[in-house]
Parts: structure tokens; C-alpha cells; sequence
DNA sequence: ACATACCCGACACCTTGACA
DNA sequence: TGTCAAGGTGTCGGGTATGT
């Protein structure tokens, strides 16, 4: 993670100018500005008048320059973080004397600086840039004047050069369609017949280039609508993965944009013929496709705002409310409590199967956790519910600043920007004001609303800033190429695509091509793998624990003995403490009687002197 | 007063078409 | 072909109208 004073070289007094988050400049030292700052020299960004293009290349230094500042500054970051952070890398590379702007270094992080291995954790990613520079007289690296040199090369990786195989990195962050390439030895000889092909950029597809692609996406895709275990992926990571199959399997280096715009263009040709020759495509359908298609269903059901206040005004008049409002029987509302008591934020999964046992719609039960988040609910108002407190992923978070008061609304409407600062620490966390009763992984879990520095977005001032906790570093960042695998589950296929775009199917594949049943078989071995790894464990434990059982029954049996013989004991004692008390009784009266027989000669030998 | 449903904006991520 | 800007989409939190 970078260091705060990586972060103070970053905000440089050269570049007063850069609209970073306000609060952020409070942490990092920087010259306080009055007010929020201006959005700098970009003004040609986002909305309004197209900006004059600046479409060039990035060249290898800007490459090179772009990943150095991404291995420096956003490692270990969370999306969020690192959503911000690219601003300072643009300021940065800026101060280098590349231009770039933030979208354009956006999308060279999107596209590929997320997928080098400092951000899986290890080598093999998806798609890997060109190997992280360790020489420090080397143009790129003398230009990144970083204070703290030897960070920079241990966060450095050797050269993501092969895949591990499956065997040696099961759960290295390598996707399971990576190291499964990469572990097929069958495809050197493939991959040496294919450069004679495909020998690299600026040049035509060939037929046989065509046909590979066409191969694995249609696999893939298939895959996809066939298995239910099987990941959906976007069109982007679809071809970053695609992108690295066809190097992996054919050698065939192309980029995934270049992959995208191929397939693309397979699947228009492939509408335009009443008989498609070309698999048709599955990947999300733009509105206008689906237009052409005329299938009124795959078009988007969002209404507009408009749309749905009509209906709600039409309900209205209609019944003379605007939503009948459904309560929760007691039984389904315990059970919905237990639910968000384990976590606020349920998976998909648990969502369908609430939603299943409860005869109620997804959108009642995401509305019913929404709420719950939003600390709706009685059951959620006083009590820090244990909201992934058994999610080690977040077992670690920090508590809420203390002492902090006010509802939601005053403290969304009354904080100012310098609320949100960014920890000094390792523990990156910010010192974000939030409600009391809010559960503390809302937090966790989203970086909502809060200003975006230099971005020109109009997020109001005062907004919570919600921070992730530090991302493991080892762990992949976008997509996660390999889950997370504390339990051992089953390596799946790459990460599904985050939305639930309808995917149009126009026709139909009558096969898979060998290679991608190889990958579904590997996939299905690794699988019966960890399964076969997890029955040993249970055996294993079944063993122990009848050996446990055993001891308890046999200690049980001593315990007893010795019990028995501590009452019989306790008896004696007792025996022996009373007659200690009557023995001790009866000194007691011996010495009264002594005393009174003494007293008694006393008496008597004073009669005597006296008669004397 | 509390529960539920809905609206809205921010955000991350993605797609698309134009351009060099 | 690669890159870019623009815009679309889904999810979420915050806020609030409405019903019970």
C-alpha cells in the first residue's frame, strides 16, 4: 500500500492546480485552497463540447511510467482508493511530462494496469503489461522520483514469464483458463506454428486468427448458457481472457480490444445474413441491436422517471394509494432478522433462496437489507448488528469514530470536505464521521458519495466518504482471476460479468471446440480435486474426533472414581472436623473446670492464712 | 412510531462509435 | 488497430413518502 509520504510526493506544490479531494489534501499537508478547487486545466473531459482528440498511442514510457505509478501507489489499494488515486497518478504522470488524462489513465488501468501481477497477488494474470522496471537508471524509473526506492522494488515482481500449474499455485490468483493454458504443453508446439500466422499487431486477421477467436468465445459463451456454474463475464474481461488464451493456446497476440472489435465485427456480419455463417453474438446487445432485433423484451425494462410516476399517479387514482405496502408475517420477518444479523449484505444466492422460501419478490428482500443497512429497523437501530463479523474479511475493520452524533442527514448535509481524511497510517483507514448506529461494514463494503477531487463531478460537499478496508494485496483486484479460497471451494471458471445484461442468442453452437472442453474437463478436475481433498479432511477429523471421544469417555470414567473418592473423603473430613469440635468442646470444659477448682484452692488458702 | 416502498444521485464498470 | 470520449447499466446508500 502506498505510504502516506508516497502520497505527499504525490501532491506535489508543483500542482497546486489539481482539484484533489479537499480532504485528502488536508492529510497529505497540502497547501489548503479556500473552498473546493477548481477542476484544473482538463476542462475537456466529461460533459459538454467534444474536446479537441488527443488520440495517440501510449508509448512504452508512458506505459511503463503509468505501471510504475500503479505498482507504487495503488497497491494493496480498494477499488475506491484506487478510483481517487488515479488522479494523483495522472498529476503525476503529468509532472512527468506525459499528458494524460484521467479518463484516458482510467481506462489504461482498466484495460491493463489492474491486470498486472502486483495485483493478482502473484504472475500470471489475465493479460500482464510489460514487466515492472527494477533498474533505477533506467529512463522511466529516474523520471518516477520515488522518496522511498526500495519500496519500489520490493513491490516489484519478477516477470510474470508462465503460468503456474494448477498444481503448484492452485490459488495463486491465475485464472483457472490461464493456468490450464498455460500448463498444456501440447500448445508450444502450436503456438510455434501459429507466429508464422499471427506474428503480431498492425496486421490483418488472418482466417486462422478468426477462427480461434470465434472458437474460444463461442466456448466460452457457451459455457455460459449451458453450465449455471459458470461465471458470466463481460465483453471487456471476456476479451482480456479471450486475449490471453489465443497467445496461451495459438500464440496469437492480439489485445483484447482488438479481440472485441474482431468479434464484434464476426457477430454484425453474422446479423446481416439471413443464414449466419458466423456463431451470432452473445455478449450484451446495445439497446439499438436489440432495437434492430426487434425483440421488445431484451430491451431494457428501467422506466424513466417519468414513466414510473405515471404509473404510480395511475395506481393512485386507481385504488387511492400509491403501494400497498406488505408486511413480513413474524416468521419470515425472524427469519429475514437472523439473515442481516449474519450479514447486510447477503449474496445473490442467499437473496434467491430468501426470496424462494419466503414466496417474496428479489426486490423485496434486496429492499428488506437496503433498510436494514440504512438502520430502518428497530432490530438495527441500537445494536451493532454483527454485520460480517464473521467475515474475517472485514474482521479487522476498525470501529467508527467515536463520539460522533447526529442523524444521517444532518451529518451528510453538514460535513464538510476535511471530514473525510485519509489515515497517516498503514491502516489506510479515514477518519469518516458517520452515524452511530450505522453498522460499521456499510462502510466496509462501499465508497459511496463522497467528492472525487479533480473529476469535475458535482457530488455535493459534505457527503460521506465510505473507505474499504485495505485490500490484501495478494489478493487479485478486477476481476478476481482465481475467488477466494479460504475453505478450499472449487476453482471456477473467471468472474461473471458484474451486471445482469441480457445475453441474445440468435442461434446455436452445435459444438465446442476440444481445446475449451480440455479447460472445462481441467476445470472439472480440479474440482473432484478439492472435493477429494475435502472428504479426506472430513475423515481425517471424523478420526480424530472419535479418538477424542474416546479419551472423554475414559477420562469421564476417572473422573467419576475420583469423585467418589473425594466424597468418602469429605465424609472423613467432616467426621474428623466434628470430632475435633466435641474434643475441642470438652477442653474447653476441662479448662472451665480447672479454672474453677483454682479459684477454689485459692480461696481456701486464704482462709488459712487468715485463721493463721 | 415504525415499517415498507420508492426515488435519486453517485459510483464502478462497461460498450460503442469516432478518430488518428 | 489502438485510443479516446461519451454515454449506458446495475448496484448501492441516503432520503423520504406512504401505509400500518
Amino acid at each position: 500500500m502506498a505510504s502516506t509520504d508516497e502520497l505527499k510526493d504525490l501532491s506535489p506544490d508543483a500542482h497546486p492546480h489539481v482539484a484533489m479531494d479537499a480532504a485528502i489534501q488536508t492529510s497529505l499537508g497540502a497547501p489548503s485552497s479556500t473552498g473546493s478547487t477548481p477542476p484544473s486545466s482538463t476542462p475537456s473531459t466529461s460533459h459538454g463540447i467534444n474536446p479537441p482528440r488527443n488520440s495517440v498511442k501510449w508509448t512504452g514510457d508512458e506505459k511503463d511510467a503509468f505501471n510504475e505509478l500503479c505498482r507504487k501507489l495503488l497497491v494493496g489499494m480498494t477499488t475506491s482508493q484506487i478510483n481517487r488515486a488515479l488522479q494523483t497518478v495522472t498529476d503525476r504522470m503529468k509532472s512527468m511530462g506525459y499528458h494524460k488524462t484521467l479518463q484516458q489513465c482510467r481506462q489504461q488501468w482498466y484495460g491493463s494496469g489492474r491486470f498486472l501481477p502486483e495485483f493478482h497477488g502473484g504472475p500470471a494474470g489475465p493479460r500482464v503489461m510489460s514487466p515492472p522496471s527494477n533498474d533505477d537508471a533506467s529512463p522511466v524509473a529516474s523520471r518516477i522520483n520515488t522518496p522511498n526506492a526500495a519500496l519500489q522494488v520490493e513491490k516489484t515482481s519478477p516477470t510474470p514469464a508462465a503460468a503456474p500449474t494448477p498444481a503448484a499455485a492452485p490459488n495463486n490468483g491465475a485464472t483457472t483458463i490461464s493456468r490450464v493454458a498455460a500448463a498444456d504443453s501440447q500448445h508450444v508446439q502450436q503456438r510455434v506454428n501459429a507466429e508464422a500466422l499471427a506474428p503480431g499487431h498492425n496486421k490483418t486477421w488472418s482466417s486462422y486468427e478468426r477462427e480461434k477467436l470465434s472458437e474460444l468465445v463461442n466456448a466460452y459463451r457457451s459455457e455460459e448458457l449451458n453450465n449455471g456454474t459458470v461465471q458470466k463475464l463481460g465483453n471487456q474481461a471476456l476479451m482480456e481472457i479471450i486475449s490471453g488464451q489465443l497467445k496461451d493456446r495459438h500464440g496469437i497476440d492480439r489485445t483484447p480490444a482488438g479481440c472485441s472489435k474482431i468479434w464484434r465485427k464476426l457477430a454484425q456480419e453474422a446479423m446481416g445474413s439471413s443464414a449466419p455463417a458466423i456463431p451470432p453474438m452473445l455478449s450484451p446487445l446495445s439497446k439499438d441491436t436489440k432495437a434492430k432485433l426487434g425483440d421488445a423484451a431484451l430491451l431494457t425494462n428501467t422506466k424513466t422517471n417519468a414513466q414510473n410516476k405515471k404509473a404510480l399517479q395511475a395506481r393512485k387514482s386507481a385504488t387511492g394509494k400509491s403501494y400497498q405496502i406488505i408486511r413480513w408475517s413474524p416468521e419470515h420477518k425472524q427469519l429475514l432478522i437472523e439473515e442481516a444479523k449474519k450479514t447486510l449484505y447477503p449474496s445473490e444466492e442467499t437473496i434467491n433462496r430468501l426470496a424462494d422460501e419466503l414466496q417474496a419478490t428479489v426486490k423485496r428482500i434486496k429492499e428488506f437489507f437496503s433498510n436494514a443497512r440504512s438502520g430502518n429497523y428497530s432490530f438495527t437501530k441500537n445494536v451493532e448488528l454483527g454485520d460480517g463479523a464473521d467475515d474475517a474479511e472485514y474482521a479487522d475493520m476498525p470501529s467508527n469514530s467515536p463520539g460522533t452524533k447526529g442523524s444521517r442527514k444532518s451529518l451528510k448535509r453538514g460535513r464538510t470536505d476535511d471530514s473525510i481524511n485519509l489515515d497517516t497510517d498503514d491502516d489506510d483507514y479515514p477518519l469518516v464521521l458517520r452515524p452511530p448506529k450505522k453498522p460499521r461494514t456499510d462502510a466496509a463494503r462501499t465508497m459511496r458519495n463522497a467528492p472525487t477531487s479533480a473529476t469535475g463531478d458535482d457530488t455535493p460537499a459534505g457527503k460521506i466518504k465510505m473507505i474499504l478496508p485495505p485490500r490484501d494485496p495478494a489478493l487479485p483486484l478486477i476481476p478476481p482471476s482465481q475467488p477466494r479460497n479460504p475453505l478450499g471451494e472449487a476453482p471456477s471458471l473467471p468472474r461473471k460479468s458484474p451486471t445482469k445484461k441480457v445475453r441474445q442468442s440468435t442461434g446455436s453452437f452445435t459444438s465446442i471446440d476440444s481445446q475449451s472442453l480440455d479447460r472445462v474437463e481441467r476445470w472439472k478436475a480440479d474440482t473432484l480435486l478439492m472435493i477429494k481433498d475435502c472428504d479426506e479432511t472430513i475423515a481425517s477429523r471424523k478420526n480424530i474426533k472419535a479418538q477424542t471421544l474416546a479419551e472423554i469417555s475414559t477420562d469421564d470414567a476417572a473422573a467419576a472414581t475420583l469423585q467418589t473418592k473425594i466424597t468418602a473423603l469429605q465424609q472423613q473430613l467432616l467426621a474428623l472436623t466434628n470430632s475435633i469440635n466435641a474434643k475441642k468442646s470438652t477442653v474447653g470444659d476441662l479448662d472451665a473446670q480447672i479454672n474453677k477448682a483454682e479459684l477454689r484452692k485459692k480461696h481456701h488458702q486464704l482462709a488459712l492464712e487468715y485463721e493463721d
